[in-house]
DNA sequence: CCTCCACAGGAATTTGCGGGGT
DNA sequence: ACCCCGCAAATTCCTGTGGAGG
């Protein structure tokens, strides 16, 4: 720690502007590097919009970390400022579908980004209501506020079922909204996203497809240099950002994942009370960097789900073997002897079978459905995607 | 090759919760 | 204040099946 009279009141001599650095960021358009075509192809889709007509339907494709919600949110933004300048209210909301990935979680998610109860008299309950209650309220506040509204649909592949991609893109043809209209932008990271919808939601969804290619090299260096005056002058070493940038080049284009190693770097140098950030600095960040993103995942998860994946982690620990399989039956037991020393009542073996494979699909864990046989064996095999210690640790710690 | 059974996973049912309607 | 409703989570019920043991 720095020698002044307060933990808080000194300079930081690593940081000048942190909020740079971090994801939710919303950088300026000339900070936004290599996208051009990208912004204009998704700003022409929309720009009906902005006279208060409707405005085509997009679906966007591109791997995490590849600058889709960033571009989209950024776009929708611009269009919001120049649609008011005709005198047109569009109204912007954006769900995330992995958060609310029910038909009913994500109408509701939908229609509380949207109202403004002062305005419109109308409440938005976090739960309750039927759905197609939490629908006829949607439409009811589109009515009342709005000329166009706009819904993006992040990790729209998450979504369980969807009724409510009909429900959206038919509801001006069918009469559902009266004085405004609606737009759908889906972001997927899956390609194939598109095949397995059924043809009416396809063909109205996609009328637009943009697809987002992962970052280079190149372009990641550029994106973190447009990052570092996040730092304060000549701290960061010259090998810092090429080294980051070949690290995330390597693991998928992932720009996200760049920028926050280094603002993992920056604190690492900055709790080692080091001047500048080196390339040792990146090296620690870059686990950091892994450690934390599974610590954030889990956190999440539901009480039951951490305890099965703890049981998995420390069995899997025992074996001697390197990426063991357990059988989903020695799980569950270890899970039970867990529940009983905590003094909560264990879930039922079905239940656990679902959390299990709920886990998969986060890909926490793979599965692998192996022959079933008489007499002995539990026939689903599961093992952790990331090594043990590091779910362990995060288990603990959440 | 055939059998047969324990588990996977689909479907029906119950429970808990947080609202509306009256 | 009361009852009723819809949803999500959990539980109970049930059927289909892959391959080890015969």
């Amino acid at each position: 720690m720095p020698d002044s009279s307060s933990f808080f009141d000194a300079d930081d001599p690593i940081f000048a502007n942190k909020d740079l650095l971090r994801v939710q960021h919303l950088p300026e358009k000339d900070r936004i590097i290599g996208r051009d075509e990208e912004l204009t192809q998704l700003a022409n889709a929309i720009k009906d919009a902005t006279h208060g007509q409707t405005p085509n339907n997009v679906l966007i494709y591109g791997k995490t970390g590849t600058g889709k919600s960033l571009c989209t949110k950024y776009i929708t933004n611009d269009l919001v400022e120049s649609a008011k300048q005709n005198d047109i209210e569009v109204g912007v909301a954006y769900v995330d579908c992995f958060q609310d990935s029910t038909e009913t979680q994500a109408v509701r998610s939908v229609a509380d980004a949207l109202n403004l109860p002062a305005e419109t008299n109308i409440s938005v309950p976090m739960s309750g209501l039927s759905t197609s209650n939490y629908y006829r309220r949607l439409w009811d506040i589109l009515d009342a506020q709005y000329d166009v509204g706009l819904v993006i649909l992040d990790e729209i592949d998450k979504l369980d079922n969807d009724n409510i991609l009909m429900q959206l893109s038919r509801a001006t043809e069918s009469g559902k909204l009266t004085e405004s209209t609606l737009g759908i932008i889906g972001i997927s990271n899956k390609i194939r996203y598109k095949e397995n919808l059924n043809e009416r939601v396809r063909s109205s969804l996609s009328e637009r497809d943009l697809v987002f290619a992962p970052y280079d090299a190149d372009q990641l260096r550029a994106i973190l240099r447009s990052r570092s005056d996040a730092f304060q002058d000549g701290v960061l070493n010259d090998e810092v950002i090429p080294k980051i940038a070949a690290l995330a080049a390597r693991e998928h284009g992932d720009a996200r994942k760049a920028i926050d190693i280094l603002r993992y770097a920056g604190e690492s140098a900055y709790e080692r009370d080091s001047h500048t950030v080196s390339e040792d600095h990146v090296n620690e960040a870059h686990e950091r960097e892994e450690q934390n993103r599974l610590s954030e995942l889990i956190s999440k998860l539901p009480t039951h789900s951490k305890r099965l994946l703890h049981a998995l982690a420390l069995q899997a620990q025992q074996h001697d073997k390197n990426d063991p399989e357990i059988p989903t039956e020695d799980v569950y037991s270890l899970y039970e002897l867990m529940c009983e020393q905590e003094g909560s009542d264990p879930l039922k073996n079905r239940r656990v079978r679902d959390l299990l494979s709920e886990l998969e699909f986060l890909s926490v864990i793979r599965q692998r459905h192996k022959g079933r046989g008489r007499g002995r064996g539990a026939h689903t095999l599961n093992r952790l995607v990331d090594e043990s210690e590091l779910v362990i640790k995060a288990c603990k710690s959440a």
